[in-house]
DNA sequence: TCTATTGTATTATTATTTAATACAATATAC
DNA sequence: GTATATTGTATTAAATAATAATACAATAGA
C-alpha cells in the first residue's frame, strides 16, 4: 500500500554510490562530514525509513556516531524523526541542494526550454542527464505521460554503460576513454537484457556514433525503451544527454528509433550549441 | 551573457536559511556537519562560484575550516573546483540529495500523475509546493510553457506569507497558527506589491477559505500570477498545495482566477484524496 | 617589476568527537 | 498480562580529529 511500486526497475541500483575512500586522510579533509552523508546516503530504494540501529548497522558507525549524526542531521532539518516510531526519513530541505546546483547550471538553462518545447510538441517524456565519471545524472526531467514515480523525480543517478544517455555520451568520448570507463564500471546485469561484455558494449556505442543518437531497451527497466543523444560543449567532449524514454507495447524499438531519434539529436544539438556562448562549466 | 538573467523576480530571496542556531551545542551535535552545509549555502543567487576567501567571509568560518571543509566537499563530489582559477561551484552530486527525499515521498508521488495530466491538459506550469514551517518548497514542477529558469527548477525555498501555495496552505490552518506563522516570518517587501501587514495578510487569506484557492501576482515575482489551492492529509492538516504560474500580459488576474482557481483545487482535492490511502509522512 | 591578495601547506594546542556503558522505553513472545 | 529482547536515549572518560595560527607559494593587479 506504499508508493514503492518501482520494482519493475529490475534488480535495484543503488541512487548513491557509497562514498568510496577519497583520501579519507590528511589534515584538510574532515571526516565527520563525509560520516554525515553516509548517513543520508543509508536510505535508499529499500529503506525509506531507519532507526538508529539500522543507521549504524548501513553506514558502519557505531551506535553512538548513528546517534549524534542523525540527531544532528535531524536538526539541520535534513532527516525528519516520527515522534512516535522515533524512525528517521530524508527531509524536505535535501531539495535544497538540487537547487544550489541547478539555479547557476548553464547547462541547465540552455536544456530547460528546449527540452520543453520538444516535450510539449511530441507529447513525451523529456530528460536531460549529466556526465558523471562512470554514470549519467539526471538533473532536469520533463514528464509528459505517466511513468513509474521513480522514472520521474530528478537527481537518480544510473550506470553510463547500460543506458542510453550514458552510450549516448560515452560514443563522443576518445577510444580509450570509453574502454576506461566500461572497464571500470560496475558492470551488474540488472535485466536479463543487459548488455555487460566490454566488447558488445563497444559495438553498440560503434553504432551509437552512425546513428548520432543511442537506443536501448529493457537494459535497467522492464518494458523501457529509451532514445538519447549526447551534448557536447565547445571543445566538443561530451558533457550529458537528451534523453527520451518510451515505453512497451505503446512503443516498438524500430518506432522509437526512427521517429525519437531525430528530435533527440535535434534538442541535444540545439543545447550544445547555445553552451557555446554561456560560460565553461564542464 | 550567462545564465543569470531571473533578476525579475525583484529583491532576492536566500535560497537557505542560514541554519539558524538550533542547538548547536549538546553531546550530540555534530557542529562540523552544520559548517559543512554552511559552505553549500554560502552558493547563493549572487554566488554562483566563491574562493576560499569568500567562503570564510559569507560562512564566518575562519580561512582554515573554509579551507578544510571546501577541500572535504570538493573530495566528496559535492564542489567542483575549477583547476585554473581555483574557485569552487556547486557539484552535481548535490542533486543526490533531492532524489533521497522525492523517490519514497508518498505526497510526491500522488501529486506527480496529477500535476502531469493537469499541466497536459491546459498546457501550463503545474507545481507541487511542500509546507515547511514559515517556508513552502517547490518539490515537483512541471514546466510546459518558457518561463524565467529559476522557476522552473525544484528546490525552490519560498516564503509562505506572500506566495499563493503559502496562502492556501495557511487558509487551511487554525487562525492562531496562521497569524503565528505570518508573525514570524520575515516580511521583507520583495516588490511593491508585497502585502507585508500581517492584518492584510489575514485579510487575504480569509477570501482564500472562501475560495478555496488562493491568487497572488507581483508579490515574489514581476508579472508573475500565481494560482494555488491547497493539499490537506487525513487529519485535515495542510501539507502543500498545487500552484499554476502565470505572466502577465498574457493572462490577466481575472482570467486567471476564473480559468485556473478550479483546476488547481481540483487537482489539489485529487492528490489530497490520494495520500489519505497511503501511510502517513506528514 | 613590485605589491597586494588569494590559495596552500604545516604545526602545536584544544575541543570535539568518540566508544563504552548504563538506563529507559518500546516491541515481541510466551 | 507478564517476561524478555530489542531499540532508542543519556552520560561519561579517553583520545582522536578539528582548530587557528602562521609561514609559504602563487596568482592578480598596480
Amino acid at each position: 500500500m506504499t508508493i514503492r511500486n518501482n520494482r519493475q526497475e529490475g534488480r535495484l541500483y543503488k541512487s548513491i554510490s557509497k562514498f568510496p575512500d577519497t583520501e579519507d586522510s590528511g589534515p584538510l579533509f574532515v571526516g565527520s562530514l563525509k560520516k554525515g552523508f553516509r548517513v543520508l546516503a543509508a536510505f535508499d530504494e529499500e529503506h525509506p525509513t531507519l532507526g538508529i540501529t539500522e543507521i549504524a548497522q548501513r553506514t558502519g558507525l557505531d551506535k553512538s556516531a548513528a546517534q549524534r549524526f542523525s540527531n544532528t542531521l535531524h536538526h539541520l532539518g535534513m532527516l525528519e524523526k516520527d515522534p512516535v516510531t522515533r524512525r528517521y526519513r530524508p527531509g524536505r530541505r535535501l531539495m535544497e541542494f538540487a537547487f544550489i546546483y541547478m539555479r547557476h547550471s548553464a547547462l541547465g538553462a540552455a536544456a530547460m526550454p528546449r527540452l520543453i518545447e520538444a516535450g510539449r510538441l511530441h507529447q513525451t517524456t523529456v530528460n536531460l542527464a549529466e556526465c558523471d565519471d562512470l554514470d549519467m545524472i539526471y538533473t532536469v526531467r520533463i514528464p509528459n505521460e505517466k511513468a513509474a514515480y521513480p522514472a520521474t523525480v530528478p537527481g537518480r543517478r544510473v550506470p553510463a554503460f547500460c543506458t542510453a544517455a550514458g552510450l549516448a555520451a560515452l560514443s563522443r568520448m576518445s577510444p580509450v576513454e570509453t574502454a576506461d570507463i566500461i572497464a571500470r564500471s560496475d558492470r551488474i546485469k540488472h535485466l536479463p537484457a543487459t548488455i555487460i561484455d566490454p566488447a558488445a558494449i563497444m559495438k553498440a556505442i560503434a553504432r551509437v556514433r552512425r546513428d548520432g543518437f543511442a537506443v536501448t531497451h529493457g537494459q535497467l527497466m522492464h518494458r523501457e525503451i529509451a532514445v538519447a543523444a549526447p551534448i557536447v560543449n565547445a571543445q566538443g567532449r561530451p558533457v550529458g544527454a537528451v534523453s527520451i524514454p518510451v515505453y512497451k507495447p505503446k512503443w516498438s524499438v524500430g518506432d522509437a528509433r526512427t521517429k525519437l531519434g531525430p528530435i533527440a539529436v535535434e534538442t541535444a544539438d540545439a543545447i550544445s550549441g547555445a553552451i557555446l556562448t554561456s560560460e565553461p562549466e564542464a
